[in-house]
DNA sequence: ATTACTATACAACAATTATTGAAATATTGA
DNA sequence: TCAATATTTCAATAATTGTTGTATAGTAAT
């Protein structure tokens, strides 16, 4: 994990739509969903969907496969865990003990 | 950690000044730097370096006190913390098994 | 008070990202 | 082949974000 590919990650992460997308996809892991049932349950028209789909593929957030006339999208988790141990490391850099005194009391 | 907060913290860290910033603070963990002393350790005009500073702080990524003429920054690591949890959480919903047998194996 | 120094606010502008509708591509099944 | 369906591409535009220089506000020290 670089930071050039962290970034895209965060970016990708950190827009409301892309993160509604991506909660989906883990909660319909690791079947994942085509692109129409997406946009039906989030109620996004298809090319804004597409769009964001687009990006979020590019940064391998999310993984594609067809089927068909239809796309299948599914969360890539192993490029979250990832993710997760590259802040991890980020957040403990030099500091280990502050790091997991200070938050580990959320609910 | 609700939905809107993570946005904004992903997009705190989707930026590679920003995210620069960040990681040269948690080295500095918990001293801390003062905003001058980071624009020349990255080489950032001050005006721009404001500006991300700014944002980050409205996140809640960082905090600031003010000594003197001085404006001290410090990485929030209770916040970085419960962004992992978040992230953890939302990684594994409904599937922590996947989740946690896909990455681990990151040195 | 005045001079030097630190940092932010503001304004102008550049660059990027988001959204939408219409058209195009590709697959399915009659 | 033809009509129907699923999805993406494209073009136009709106909205947001990033960068820079100048000006301002505050602190420090003489």
């Amino acid at each position: 994990m670089d930071k050039e590919l962290a970034t895209a990650l965060f970016e990708s992460l950190a827009s409301g739509v892309r993160l509604d997308v991506f909660r989906l996809l883990v909660k319909h892991a690791p079947t994942g969903l085509v692109a129409g049932e997406i946009a039906a349950r989030l109620d996004i028209p298809s090319t804004n969907l597409s769009f964001h789909l687009k990006a979020m593929t590019h940064a391998g957030l999310v993984n594609v496969t067809q089927e068909g006339r239809y796309q299948r999208y599914r969360a890539n988790l192993a490029v979250m865990q990832a993710l997760i141990d590259y802040l991890t490391a980020e957040c403990c850099n030099g500091n280990p003990e502050k790091c997991f005194d200070a938050g580990s009391a959320s609910t």
